[in-house]
RNA sequence: GGGCGAUUAGCUCAGCGGUAGAGCGUCUCGUUUACACCGAGAUGGCCGGGGGUUCGAUCCCCUCAUCGCCCA
């Protein structure tokens, strides 16, 4: 075949892709006990989401390292899969019924869920199609779903055993409530905004003490008719002869004392600060401390509700009409503060206002703002589970790379709050607990269960009603590391998959999945769930700004891969990955790289041109020509380097240990020195050297396959080396040692130099390289002379040299020279160069290579460093030091030449 | 307020005790049998400021500044 002018990514891709699937090239086999496991678990992708540059990053990189442990011979598992996304699946629904104006309350709970299991089959994990466009080798036959059969059963299992362990129990308190959903949702789903507030001073009238009041500062004057103390510091001696003391709350009338708890920061407003335990997350520590009532006054909507006030409501002349307070009651929050203000104010006890910012909860999804609301919930005690999960990371069993995460880890694991499970929600796992009559529960796998223990429990048979009540999302996420291997069943993958190896994922949802996979793991599994977590940054647009619908700088993916290729989109992603570091994302980082791609296709297109095919046992360690040595070494090198790179979650140093060596090496140097010596008369030279093109090439090819899977497979196959689609499952290459390499490496290098010195003054002194240009050598060795000799076709070719020669006599009339070790390349240029020119350029040359040696100078004239440094050190230094003496006198001579 | 990270060439970033590097950009030259999605060459840096440790600091320590993130 002969390879196109230009590589076509699109029907490349589409036609690998399918041949890998069809060939079965991403299964993992767990019968296979001749190779060692590696696995990786996808961290599943949200149902409803399509692929985002997020997305692209962080399975680009599992990609990579699953093609290359794959390639490295291990029975390689990357599990696919996807989370049912409770919320915003549910959101997603709700939205297309109410376009048919439809509601889920109208239509039912068993209706709805019926229809978003529907939209799930129809419009549901669009995004694994998308991961296939970027060639992501996941085993798609192992592809779950958290809301599956077997997933849902692991969730039960869990459910109920730690309900029995007393891991999960209900309790009355404070959650995060969305108002708007009319759900509880995570400490880790709310987002503090800063937003432009006031802060209400409201003076409060001290009961018994006439003319007296206690000036109160608030950002939520609306919650006042909940309010049932207020507190000042113990510290605080403005209020202290206050404390013990009662004040009457203005509009609702009611008598709330003054407590002293440390709470109250003097400095902040007057120091003195009301309290309504029920509608705020400090005031309830307080209200607990002091043993005070909950009074809500809003609603499941956040709007005012006086069901627990409305009998305590007293008229007091110019301070409470319960008129008014009844006239509040279903105003949203935002009426109701407006009305409270204004009646404070038109009743003489709002002192002033003042601008004031401060941080307002809101949701991340839907962006609601958020509610503190006292509602019984289920509740996790991951303060149990989190113990064994902070010791795993302690003890090394787990390591998080880059290493400072794992502070961040601990620090939120060691303060961490019980876990709130249940989401008032249609679309998710249903909690298995059941309410007898008088509302006892049993927790059970299922309803037949359930029963028996009611009856049993009340000695005859009662009707049981279902917890309405569904789990979050992350509940089953956190099992997922086992839930999809197949527990609670003891499957061979489980056995063998598990712990997984590492953990791919961004630092956002360290708290959110990976702290509750590890407390999952190690309380159900007795193991961690995988040994390594690498931790990559954020995509961000070219200026490094977070990409975000609403700004509208996001990039599609999906868009990249049409216009560019997949294997440049991901070769720039790993070559923007360092450790620790966000990876700042442009159109043209990608168009960039594709000229990589595309260079390796044009170089395998002269190697095609040059006849060069795979060859079968070809053996690195019988090739004679220094060229092809030197090559070889550089590939051990290059091969060396990558690896390391890969071992430790080096993206960019793998991504540009092949680059600077195929395009630095491979096309610059290599193939510039084999063409003349494919052109020669040498036909043994000329054998051996297309058969070191070749092997390398097939190295390259191996090198690339993780990052870059298409572009590489297809010249694989387009040079022999294999069946198309089969470069996936060859071994990854290794090193080779080859005796006796200095010579050829030293030989190779020199010339090089010597043509980079040759190309530097030749373009210095702007000749043109139409000019060819006769080279002689002066004080050079037997062997510079005998090696550029044999380099001469080279040299003519790369350096523009016309003949290479040494000098006899004198230096003609007009030349330009160069250092090159102890031999000065001389360049007749007599009519050509200006000598004025010349001398300038010899002249900078000269003073920079005297700073050089300035600098080593001093160093050795201090006593100290003679004294002090590693003797190795100093021979270096000395060693260094001739050398540039050597050249600073080269260069003087060349300078006193010029006439 | 607490914690973490960043600060190196115009830009994006490596390096992290012993002559400051890459890619892109810029400038110059150029079409020599793969490649203009190209080649050759050059230009470009008080390695954020100050202090300390050391024979020696971009690198280690302290401190300040600016920016970013997380938690309150």
């Amino acid at each position: 075949m002969t390879l196109s002018k230009t590589f076509d990514p699109t029907s490349t891709e589409k036609r690998l892709y399918a041949l890998w699937e069809h060939n079965k090239a991403f299964s993992a086999n767990p019968e296979n006990t001749q190779k060692p496991p590696f696995s990786i678990m996808i961290p599943p992708p949200n149902v409803t989401g399509t692929l985002h540059m997020g997305h692209a990053l962080t399975m680009t990189l599992q990609d990579t390292l699953i093609r290359w442990k794959r390639m490295q011979g291990f029975d390689a598992l990357w599990q696919p899969g996807t989370d049912h996304a409770g919320i915003a699946t549910q959101m997603v629904v709700e939205r297309s019924l109410s376009s048919e104006g439809l509601s889920r309350q109208s239509m039912g709970r068993e209706a709805f869920t019926k229809r978003v299991w529907q939209w799930k089959e129809e419009s549901g994990g669009g995004i694994t199609k998308q991961l296939r466009r970027l060639g992501a080798s996941l085993d798609w036959p192992r592809e779950r779903f958290t809301m599956d059969e077997g997933l849902s059963r692991a969730v039960k299992e869990v459910f109920v055993a730690l309900y029995n362990q007393k891991l999960i129990y209900r309790d009355n308190r404070l959650v995060n409530w969305d108002p708007v959903f009319k759900s509880a949702i995570s400490d880790l789903e709310v987002e503090n905004k800063e937003v432009n507030g006031s802060l209400w001073y409201i003076r409060y009238p001290v009961d018994g003490l006439i003319d007296t009041t206690l000036t109160v500062a608030t950002t939520r004057p609306e919650t006042m008719l909940g309010d049932v103390a207020v507190a000042v510091n113990p510290e605080d001696e403005r209020y202290r002869h206050l404390v013990g003391k009662q004040v009457r709350l203005p509009l609702t009338g009611r008598l709330v004392p003054v407590v002293a708890d440390a709470y109250s920061d003097p400095e902040k407003g007057t120091g003195a600060v009301k309290i309504t335990p029920a509608h705020d997350f400090n005031d309830f520590e307080v209200g607990q401390r002091h043993q005070l009532p909950m009074i809500s006054v809003l609603d499941a909507e956040a709007r005012i509700t006086l069901d627990e006030i409305k009998e305590d409501l007293q008229a007091v002349a110019g301070l409470a009409d319960p008129a008014f307070v009844n006239g509040l009651n279903g105003l949203s929050r935002e009426d109701a503060r407006k009305a409270i203000v204004a009646e404070l104010d038109s009743l003489g006890y709002l002192e002033k206002i003042e601008p004031h910012r401060h941080q307002v909860p809101h949701a991340e999804r839907g962006g609601a703002v958020i509610e503190p609301f006292l509602t019984t919930q289920w509740y996790c005690d991951a303060a149990k589970l989190a113990g064994p999960a902070v010791e795993a990371v302690e003890d090394g069993r787990i390591t998080f790379i880059p290493k400072q995460w794992e502070n961040t880890f601990f620090a939120w694991m060691r303060d961490i709050q019980p876990w709130c499970i249940s989401r008032q929600l249609w679309w998710g796992h249903r909690i298995p607990a059941w309410y007898g009559p008088d509302g006892h529960v049993f927790v059970a796998h299922d309803e037949a269960e359930a029963q028996t223990q009611a009856d049993k429990h009340y000695g005859c048979a009662v009707a049981l009603t279902q917890d309405e009540d569904v789990l979050d999302t992350w509940f089953s996420s956190g099992l997922w590391p086992f839930s999809t291997l197949g527990w609670p069943d003891k499957t061979p993958e489980l056995e063998r998959y598990y712990p997984t190896s590492v953990l791919v994922t961004g630092f956002d949802i360290i708290f959110f999945w990976v702290a509750r996979m590890i407390m999952m793991g190690q309380h159900f599994m007795n193991d961690v769930p995988f040994k390594d977590i690498f931790i990559h940054g954020l995509v961000r647009d070219e200026r490094g700004q977070k990409m975000s619908k609403s700004k509208g700088n996001g990039i599609d993916p999906l868009e990249l891969i049409d216009d560019y290729g997949a294997d440049a989109l991901r070769f720039t992603i790993c070559s923007l990955t360092g450790v620790g570091r966000d990876v700042k994302l442009g159109r043209k980082k990608v168009e960039d790289y594709r000229t990589f791609v595309t260079k390796l296709w044009n170089a395998a297109r002269f190697c095609e041109m040059n006849e060069i095919r795979a060859v079968e046992g070809f053996k690195p360690e019988t090739v004679q020509s220094a060229l092809g040595i030197w090559l070889l070494s550089e590939t051990s090198k290059a091969v060396e380097d990558a690896t390391k790179a890969l071992e430790s979650y080096r993206f960019d140093e793998y991504a540009l240990t092949c680059y600077r060596f195929v395009r630095g090496c491979f096309c610059d140097w290599f193939l510039e020195l084999a063409k003349p010596v494919f052109a020669s008369e040498n036909q043994d030279e000329a054998r051996e050297i297309r058969h070191v093109a070749a092997h390398v090439l097939g190295q390259i090819l191996r090198l690339l396959q993780p990052v870059m899977p298409f572009v590489t497979d297809d010249l694989w196959h387009a040079f022999g080396f294999g069946e198309e689609g089969s470069l996936i499952s060859q071994s990854w290459p290794e090193p080779v040692q080859l005796s006796q390499t200095d010579n050829a490496r030293a030989e190779c290098e020199q010339m090089i130099r010597l043509i980079s010195e040759i190309r530097a003054v030749r373009s210095e002194m702007n000749i043109p390289p139409s000019q060819k240009v006769p080279v002689f050598l002066k004080d050079a060795s037997t062997e510079i002379t005998e090696r550029a000799q044999r380099w001469q076709e080279a040299i003519g070719r790369l350096a523009r040299v016309s003949e290479i020669d040494i000098l006899e006599g004198e230096l003609p009339q007009g030349c330009a020279q160069a250092i090159l070790e102890e031999a000065t390349l001389v360049l007749p240029l007599e009519g050509i160069i200006d000598l004025s020119t010349e001398r300038k350029r010899l002249q900078k040359e000269l003073t920079k290579a005297e700073e050089e040696e300035a600098k080593t100078v001093k160093k050795l004239s201090n006593e100290n460093f003679i004294a002090r440094a590693n003797p190795e050190v100093v021979q270096e230094m000395k060693d260094r030091l001739a050398t540039q003496k050597e050249e600073c006198a080269r260069l003087k001579t060349a300078l006193a030449r010029i006439i």
